[in-house]
RNA sequence: GCUCGCAUAGCUCAGGCGGUAGAGCACUCCCUUGGUAAGGGAGAGGUCCCCAGUUCGACUCUGGGUGUGAGCACCA
């Protein structure tokens, strides 16, 4: 006799034992039409589930992000029904719910073609209008396996196999169709309303690159049409501000065969770049940084030492000349680590904060390479910072509220933090292990933010946290880092001599604010969608004449523009005035100036924003101000200016 | 690196079942001097990514390469 809580607190008793389809029913049709799943005391069931006891129910629909995850997985299900409808000899593998939606690989004899996911998608179709109960059943593993052989699908019994434990296994079944899965799943295939396949790529069996790949079959499904179509306008949006895409149109940037991975920096670009520089510069001085700056080649030796080449010889570039093996330094660390070898050091001299924009070249892997995202000639923001064991914690936690700082200035007020710990492949000791990690858990808990604990992707000399901004279409973009490395200075015979005069070995921090240049300015065309806060922007101003009369006046306007310090250009051309503001517009400028007749009279200028905003006349003076102003905001959003 | 696509004017893209190509924008010149998102006209512009092969003939077909896109794998 089961007393049902519902999530209102309402209480609702049951005669017998009741499944969560039927209370949803007893408390209304339209509730139980759209019921998708439940959850009883917290855990998420299907809705054939039998409620036994006095529990909390709730009615799990589209309306839930529970809900959405439900219908996608139970969508994969459906993708998988259509695929063997259509392919028989298509053996399915996986299929999880991924960020707005799912996939499912399937191991086929070739590859599906964009014809193939039409064909799929309609099929699913039919299934739906089918409305096929999906049953749940449980079998114990030997047969399960056995289940499975006979139909073929070798993949599947590989995975029931490896299945640790030898409870029972639960099934969906819908139709014809059958698949292991834990659950839960919709009631029925008429539940779908909104889905689409937008996308078909290989991935390997299993996710490892030694094994076969399979044809990974990618969708989406959402409670509702309108849903979907946000979705899909979401999409279009993102490519829209791709950065490759602006990088092109606004001129900032060019990729050439010739040069595969390293970016071509055309002036507009290369004038964001040294904004950025110029910025990161002063903040490093204000936060006691020394800039340094060590060679681009360096002897493969020092590679080995570092145990660099060990792991990464293949991904390095290396130039041979009069017999010596060099090879282009893929990383500054060794080489900060031989200044502050010059000369003895002190306990006194520590903590040690070195700094160098340091030129970078990796070969990446060619699949890797991703516009400005992945390339393989980069700067970073690199510095190192040799301390004692009892400064970790403060240079972490110093390092962290300068990287907070820095990412508000550029607009980016939500940052995800990851702590990586050891992974297989490493060196040093446990013990040393258990010190770094703790080091940066207990910097990241004194921040008060939460934070992620990823398992075994730490470097191979230490852990790190990994600093994510996310941008203004939520994507999270890993950014910044501090790594804790006990082995490095110890290997390449850091030493500073301590309070007792004995010598000992540095503990280097390895840190980054923006990662790379490049790709930091990657984040940040997509984020701004290329329109540029004022203090980044590499054209602030352009000032626009009407006709040529007021050339002379234009041109004295932007020479003491200039002179203040203001980046202006100048559109003199014999072009009428709306031509020239779309085109500046499209450009992304943030102020345009238009000079006539009136301006030059009054000897103002009249202001008009990249947004289309209209400020009016203004004097030179109350231009200059304004500017100054928005430039001073940075890209701080507390302040942020509507265009 | 792997799977599957793609590569034509500066840019965005058409095109032809094998007979050396076209639009819009941009560019140059001319007319126009016009007050807040495209004024008009004319002209110039191509080794159709590269290398082989098939063919009387290849931008087109075949093979190989390079770059690039989506995804996977990798990421000090």
């Amino acid at each position: 006799m089961p007393q049902v809580t519902l999530p209102d607190g309402s209480k609702r008793d049951y005669a017998n034992p009741v499944t969560v389809g039927e209370i949803a029913e007893s408390i209304g049709a339209g509730l139980a039409k759209a019921a998708l799943a439940g959850r009883v005391d917290g855990a998420l069931v299907d809705t054939s589930y039998l409620v036994n006891d006095d529990s909390e129910v709730a009615i799990v629909t589209e309306r839930d992000a529970d809900g959405i995850e439900v219908l996608r997985h139970s969508c994969a299900h459906l993708m998988a029904q259509a695929v063997q409808r259509l392919f028989p000899k298509a053996q399915v593998t996986i299929g999880p719910v991924i960020e707005d939606g799912f996939f499912y690989d399937f191991a086929f004899e070739r590859a599906f073609t964009p014809e193939d996911l039409q064909a799929i998608e309609k099929s699913m179709n039919e299934i739906v209008q089918e409305n096929l109960q999906v049953e749940r059943s449980v079998l114990p593993r030997n047969e399960a396996i056995k289940l499975f052989k006979e139909m073929g699908e070798e993949y599947k019994v590989e995975i029931i196999e490896s299945i640790p434990g030898d409870e029972d296994l639960s099934f969906y079944r819908q139709g014809e169709f059958i698949d292991l899965c834990r659950g839960p799943h919709v009631p029925s295939t008429g539940k779908f309303k909104a889905f689409k396949l937008t996308n078909v790529a290989g991935a390997y069996w299993r996710g490892d690159s030694d094994n076969e790949m399979l044809q990974r079959v990618y969708g989406t499904a959402w409670g509702s049409k309108k849903d979907l179509n946000l979705y899909l306008q979401r999409l279009e949006e993102a490519e829209k501000r791709d950065h490759r895409k602006l990088g092109k149109q606004l001129d900032l940037f060019h990729f050439q065969e010739e040069a595969p991975g390293m970016a071509f920096w055309h002036p507009k670009g290369w004038k964001i770049y040294q904004v950025i520089k110029d910025y990161m510069q002063n903040v490093q001085n204000q936060n006691s940084y020394k800039e340094i700056n060590t060679p681009q080649l360096v002897d493969f030796s020092l590679w080995e030492k570092s145990g660099h080449a060990s792991k990464f010889a293949n991904e390095m570039f290396n130039v041979e000349s009069e017999n010596r093996m060099y090879a282009i330094k893929p990383m500054n660390c060794p080489c900060h680590i031989q200044v502050f070898n010059q000369g003895l050091k002190s306990y006194r001299d520590l903590p040690l904060r070195f700094a160098e924009f340091g030129s970078c070249h990796r070969y990446e892997p060619s699949g890797s390479m991703h516009g400005l995202m992945r390339v393989r000639s980069f700067v970073q923001d690199d510095g190192h910072i040799f301390c004692t064991e009892e400064q970790i914690q403060e240079e972490v936690a110093d390092f962290m509220d300068l990287l907070f700082s820095v990412y508000r200035d550029f607009g980016f007020d939500e940052v995800i933090l990851r702590l990586s710990t050891r992974p297989e492949k490493r060196v040093g000791s446990d013990e040393l292990w258990d010190e770094a990690e703790q080091a940066l858990k207990d910097a990241l808990n004194a921040t008060g933010l939460p934070w992620e604990l990823v398992p075994g992707e730490g470097a191979f000399y230490g852990p790190k946290i990994e600093y994510s901004l996310k941008d203004c279409m939520g994507r999270i973009q890993q950014c910044g880092t501090i790594q804790v490395d006990f082995f490095l200075p110890e290997r390449l015979g850091a030493q500073y001599v301590a309070e007792d005069s004995s010598r000992k070995t540095p503990v280097m921090l390895h840190r980054a604010i923006l990662g790379s240049f490049e790709r930091f300015i990657g984040v940040l065309i997509e984020h701004y969608a290329g329109a540029m806060p004022a203090w980044l922007a590499p054209e602030q101003a352009v000032i626009l004449n009407i006709t040529d009369k007021q050339s002379e006046y234009c041109q004295n306007l932007q020479e003491s523009l200039k002179n203040k310090g203001f980046r202006v250009a100048l559109d003199l051309r014999n072009e009428k005035i709306g031509f020239k503001i779309r085109e500046h517009t499209l450009q992304k400028v943030p102020y345009l100036l238009v000079v006539g007749d009136k301006e030059v009279e009054s000897n103002s200028v009249a202001v008009r924003t990249r947004g289309g905003e209209d400020l009016g006349s203004m004097t030179f003076d109350e231009f200059c101000t304004h500017l100054s102003q928005d430039i001073a905001r940075f890209g701080r959003s507390e302040n942020k200016q509507d265009n």
